[in-house]
DNA sequence: CGGGTGACAACGT
DNA sequence: AACGTTGCCACCC
């Protein structure tokens, strides 16, 4: 049985909606959990294949993809991106205009 | 118990 | 822009 805190983190990643990414840290503040990054990705790592999360929509600081390039990871996580019309541009994902309308709405 | 590691972040240089 | 530090904390020796 996770903890408590690694299911919450799991439940926030599980609800990014298609089509948008979301930071390490930001996925820790939204688990009620700021400042506790790595805490995210230890949690995507012990993530049961079952849940099928959208790991690859979770990214760096400012979009930058956590993965080292030329790893299989890297890869997999720009190409299931692309997929959901992210675009990608120097190493980095940037938001599309909803996405800055979403963050403008915010809280 | 102590030290190293890591799908990180924020800041400093 | 590229590193180095520090904060962070669960795990694994």
């Amino acid at each position: 049985m996770a903890p408590a805190s690694v299911q919450a983190i799991w439940r926030v990643v599980s609800r990014i909606p298609r089509g948008h990414f979301v930071s390490y840290g930001e996925v820790a503040r939204r688990a009620g959990m700021a400042r506790r990054a790595r805490l995210v990705g230890y949690a995507l790592r012990k993530a049961p294949a079952e849940l099928d999360l959208p790991w690859f929509r979770v990214t760096g600081a400012n979009g930058r993809i956590a993965f080292p390039k030329g790893s299989t990871s890297h890869a997999e996580q720009l190409r299931r991106l692309r997929r959901e019309g992210i675009r990608i541009e120097r190493g980095r994902a940037v938001a599309r205009p909803a996405d800055l309308d979403a963050l403008l709405w915010k809280p």
